[in-house]
DNA sequence: AACAAGCAGTTAACCGGTTGTCCACGATGG
DNA sequence: CCATCGTGGACAACCGGTTAACTGCTTGTT
């Protein structure tokens, strides 16, 4: 009967399982119990209840059943990136799509906070996980050293990391083998007739920039090729083409160049036709990451094409995996592939 | 004393208000009215409390907090999209990080959904409401008669709708005056001479689609230029790829054309080239909204500039708005502004 | 002097589920 | 015929924080 008069009966009320234990006739915790197909329920009341949630349109309160110390079905990914700079990036969205996709069919849902560095990143994990707000993270942009892989060590969330095992600690990695792409661009390469490769890189710092860089000095000293020297860029249009320009006016300039990603790419080929260079005749190019952009431009870019859903995917499943406490290794995700298209070809003679 | 035999204590219990007011010995009701600034606490309490607090590193818990009806400090947002293709446009994760941006502000994080379509988002909608997990929600992709606006605007979700107000019923809009933006064009391409100008457009049924088509309709009309027809598509490169070959291969083939997107424009720019057709002498290419990729591509992209950060940013400051309770008529943004570039010229004599 | 008002706190109840404990009832078994 | 067991279900306590109502006590008013 206290139901009925609450200090502030609200119109819209919403149905909570005492309505429903109250109409059936039956106590609030079988009507969870029922609810949960928890046992000690017969079928009949099991039915009933079900029926008369259905009708009233009953709807869980994740609140007080997160009090009750059971999980908050979300987890959480902090992107720490100057905001600006995320519309540049297909990569991350199409990495949530497939986050996206494995969680909602769990269920879960996905808290993300977009940050300015990885410092305010991990104050947003802490937060969440202090709220109890999320069961799981996943970690991106893994770099050197990175203090946010000691944080959640020991704060126990149960984490994935998008990135090499050789950075990720006891958290659980995901990643592909960035090197053997590189092995494989350099060698189709120098099958074509090239010998002095360029590469405009990523943010140095990141694990992964690191160990491209690693993989192309390895794979290029190993094919005797003259490894031009690495430009470094914030991923942006602009860097890209100020990184080709210097590539391109050194006195030893490469005729191939291998870039990061799909932007700093095109920006390479709009200064290179700009400078009166022909691509692929007189240049060849190289994108990591396919994508419409790449496609789209002419000549289309030869990239390494990854199956970046997939890849986001594989973490959310691996973290779901964690979080109902199952062990797991990681994952190695299937090894870029080479597309060529039309802005590679055999160095001028 | 009851605090120190709960049934299953863990480990690495978290604190609660409970252990910060025996700690200072006070009540739990005085702690909570001290770290939420309400009055009835004496200063020094309030600061005893609070060093208290920090020292044993207290955080609250929103679930407990939640559940006493309390706001959940999160907004909804449920994007309609095939997730593949979300990497294309930078337009939403600039939006996103925009809204990020105040709503992190006020510690508010964001609840994202990639969905299908509206159906499935409007279910996300309807959970989220249903757990009581966000205390407002963000429509995006606003389409005509969308079953959306009727639904939230019955289960009295605050909401914001970026949209045109014709189509956000009580829900309160926020838009930008894409009619003026059409004109500014128009205007501009008519008086650098041209008198037959085609359209590639958006998806049919969106609102905006159709407010952009009709005041092309008008302001050709109006400034007697020829309109060639409109040919939508889904923003996709490969489509617009597909329109602008159309429109060019048509007998009344225009001078200029007006992309609805970045992307369809690059690809028309594309297209365009490889037909022989130079880039602005022989066709002229706006394209709407400005975006690295438009100034990357050679000649970069005469372009409808519009600061969709900000445009995120004001749609997460009337939620937060209309969340505490403030009555709001919606806001307008500025709109579109004409960024002339290399790709825009005089039409062949 | 008497009373209202304000301040700093307290206690009890409550939000909506979940969990541990206990009970009544009927069937089973020896 | 009585002890045992299994089953559907009820009851109370609890999760951690918030709110309403109330209690002393000090201060200001008239």
């Amino acid at each position: 009967m206290d139901q009925v008069s609450p200090q502030r009966k609200r119109a819209g009320r919403r149905p909570t399982i005492a309505d429903i234990a109250k109409i059936v006739g039956v106590s609030k915790v079988s009507v969870s119990n029922a609810l949960n197909g928890q046992p000690g329920v017969s079928e009949a009341t099991r039915a009933r209840i079900a029926e008369v949630a259905e009708e009233i349109g009953f709807v869980r309160n994740s609140a007080a059943r997160a009090l009750s110390g059971a999980k908050s079905s979300a987890v959480g990914l902090a992107l720490a990136r100057p905001a600006r700079m995320l519309g540049t990036e297909p990569f991350f969205m199409e990495l949530i799509g497939g986050i996206e996709n494995v969680l909602s069919d769990a269920s879960y849902s996905l808290a993300l906070q977009v940050v300015s560095d990885h410092e305010r990143g991990l104050e947003a994990y802490r937060r969440w996980w202090g709220e109890r707000q999320i069961d799981g993270a996943i970690l991106v942009d893994l770099r050197e050293d990175d203090a946010r892989v000691p944080a959640l060590e020991e704060i126990g969330l149960p984490t994935v990391v998008i990135g090499h095992p050789s950075g990720s600690g006891s958290l659980t990695p995901v990643w592909s083998d960035d090197a053997a792409a590189i092995r494989e661009t350099l060698e189709y390469l120098a099958a074509l007739g090239h010998r002095r490769v360029g590469r405009v890189a990523g943010l140095t710092g990141l694990v992964h920039t690191s160990q491209r860089d690693a993989a192309f000095a390895a794979v290029c000293r190993e094919l005797g090729l003259e490894a031009a020297p690495v430009i470094h860029t914030d991923y942006t249009g602009m860097e890209g083409a100020r990184a080709t320009r210097r590539l391109l006016l050194s006195p030893a300039r490469p005729t191939a160049i291998l870039y990061d990603n799909d932007m700093t790419a095109v920006a390479g080929l709009s200064v290179a036709q700009e400078m009166g260079l022909r691509v692929p005749e007189d240049l060849s190019i190289v994108a990591w990451d396919d994508s419409p952009l790449v496609q789209v431009v002419r000549p289309p870019l030869t990239a390494l094409t990854r199956d970046i859903h997939a890849y986001g995917a594989h973490a959310a499943r691996i973290l779901l995996a964690l979080i109902s406490g199952e062990k797991s290794e990681g994952y190695e995700d299937a090894a870029p592939q080479l597309t060529p298209r039309g802005s590679t070809a055999a160095p001028p003679a």
